[in-house]
DNA sequence: AGGTTGACCTGGACGC
DNA sequence: TGCGTCCAGGTCAACC
């Protein structure tokens, strides 16, 4: 479900409403998968730690906690695909696949809730925050960007989708900033000249700017941490639109496989 | 080492 | 209505 658009308006979400409250109680499933950090060390953790901030690094929610005695720590929350993060008062039934409950001191729940379990829980103690696997692409400027593709033989569509190299960046927003840069998704990436590269650069940044504006992409199931959904996908060009009208240029848009995901473009518009 | 593929899950959409 | 098949916003381990 969850690209970076979609995690930086949950997080937003999640932190305008329990910035500053303190965790009384945490509750666990007992489904393991769930879990990078045992259930005992993720309730051990937080529980009676006050939350400083919620942000977004890469795809990942980072819940910034200081314990006891003044000890930081980090509450890591990967959505995966069905991933959700809502805050709610304690008198709603819990949805379910809800895997993880934090109760406030103000008396509402944060929850976790997550069907197909492709999302990861886990906490990060000691000095060294989480820094995320690659680069941010929001703030990349046109020329560290360019650098990262160097000399890379894998297909440019792939090349985005790799957390080590951008983080961030999933299947339709790969799509959509390939499109609006005019570039093939198949072409390696080692191989762009500066200009798609500086073309894609602008691309990526406004259309990830601009989804974060609309709330993200609600594809199906999508929410914020209220459990509204997103405009963003009223502005796809490609993701999901096989075989209709380009919006531009009206040809058939193609669908392939790249990096083993499904890919949409314009046979016409990206050459 | 870099690149590719399949496995991990559940549920919704679609065809018969 | 019901059953089978396919597909999905993401990673990660195992392979080439």
């Amino acid at each position: 479900m969850p690209e970076l658009p979609e995690v930086e308006t949950v997080a937003n979400g999640v932190n305008a409403r329990v910035r500053g409250r303190r965790i009384e109680q945490v509750w666990t499933s007992g489904k393991p998968q769930t879990f990078k950090s045992s259930p005992a060390k993720i309730a051990g953790t937080l529980t009676g730690a006050r939350i400083e901030r919620v942000r977004r690094v890469g795809k990942t929610i980072v819940m910034d906690l200081r314990g006891a005695e003044d000890r930081p720590a980090q509450f890591l929350v990967h959505l995966g695909m069905t991933g959700r993060l809502l805050v709610a008062q304690p008198e709603i039934p819990w949805p379910t696949h809800t895997h993880a409950v934090l109760s406030l001191s103000d008396g509402r729940e944060v929850r976790f809730v997550d069907p197909r379990r492709f999302g990861r829980l886990s906490v990060l103690t000691g000095p060294s925050g989480y820094q995320g696997p690659g680069t941010e692409p929001t703030t990349v400027l046109a020329e560290e960007f360019a650098q990262l593709f160097k000399g890379r033989r894998l297909a440019i569509k792939a090349a985005l989708l790799n957390q080590s190299i951008l983080h961030g960046v999933g299947n339709i927003y790969a799509d959509e900033s390939l499109f609006r840069a005019g570039i093939r998704p198949r072409r390696q990436a080692g191989r762009l000249s500066r200009e798609q590269l500086a073309r894609l650069h602008a691309a990526l940044q406004e259309v990830l700017a601009e989804a974060i504006r609309l709330g993200g992409s609600s594809v199906s199931d999508y929410v914020d941490a209220d459990g509204v959904r997103g405009f963003f996908q009223l502005q796809h060009k490609v993701y999901s639109r096989a075989g209709q009208p380009c919006r531009e240029c009206a040809a058939v848009l193609k669908k392939i496989t790249v990096g083993g995901r499904t890919t949409v473009y314009c046979p016409r518009c990206q050459q």
